[in-house]
DNA sequence: CAGAAAGTTTAGCTAGTGCTAAACTTTTGC
DNA sequence: GCAAAAGTTTAGCACTAGCTAAACTTTCTG
């Protein structure tokens, strides 16, 4: 019996940790996302967020409306979009998760188009053990 | 201004991808867990599915008249659940890619309870060609 | 075999993420 | 400087995925 239920603990942690994983996935994206474009244009419009996540700007707008509650971004009404320092900070953090398993993969011989989309879906999903394992192995090679 | 459109289409295939990596997710994991019960006490109750999963009674309850409705997964009113040949076709897929990308972090050095959580959020977004690389670094180790 | 325990279903709620269409504002170009 | 184009916001819809609480059915146990 108790052995039962200890390994269904074990067990439902993984799907709990992933489920974690997906609520804070978007935010990950969208920060990152919006940094690349005042990195590129010096702001964040909606239609260009839209363009490149491929959803409409209707959906853009309500993120952000959310996004904006949370913390993580700033907007005056029909202007583009700036980040926080929370923002930011996500934003950092996802490119550097994000550039060392696109790395990672390309390093093991995936071609850089697949490498890139996969490491769009797979990055929020790597612990920092993984990650730091990753990192050495691009280290070694 | 072609530049710009066609780099922002490559971009949104990404996030594209991912999201529809993320809409059959649910359906894999379940087909899995399934499977994974009725190879171990023959029959997958509803109870057994929410306690690994890790989320309540009502949850599964739900989800799986949706998935019955998709045609993944049949039962009886107040009797176990068991799975199409679809369903089963999901599980063994499922099945499959877990285990290459379980075995993989294994094989990179990660931790074995660190390789099942990671593993089980990855498994996801793991393209064909990344699958065969990965594939192709165990037989090498 | 009756009552308790275990399991299932249903109802009703919340929140997130997407969409289209329409209204509104800002920018651009003549 | 005005009209058209571009961009933004809002309203309203749909679906997914979670929850608790209550009603119901099946199974277990004394
Ligand atoms: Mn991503
Ligand atoms: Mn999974
Ligand atoms: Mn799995
Ligand atoms: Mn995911």
């Amino acid at each position: 019996m108790k052995r039962k239920i200890a390994s269904s603990k074990l067990r439902s942690a993984a799907f709990t940790r992933t489920r974690a994983d997906h609520s804070a996935e978007l935010a990950h994206d969208y920060c990152e996302l919006i940094a690349e474009l005042i990195d590129e244009k010096g702001e964040a419009r909606g239609t260009d967020i839209a363009l490149r996540l491929g959803v409409s700007n209707a959906t853009v707008a309500k993120t952000m409306k959310r996004f904006s509650d949370q913390g993580l971004v700033e907007q005056e009404p029909y202007r583009a979009i700036f980040l926080t320092a929370d923002g930011w900070k996500l934003a950092e953090d996802g490119r550097r998760k994000h550039a060392i398993v696109e790395q990672f993969l390309l390093a093991l011989g995936i071609s850089s188009k697949v490498a890139q989309v996969d490491a769009e879906g797979i990055e929020h999903h790597v612990s920092d053990e993984t990650l730091k394992a990753m990192a050495r192995f691009l280290a070694r090679n």
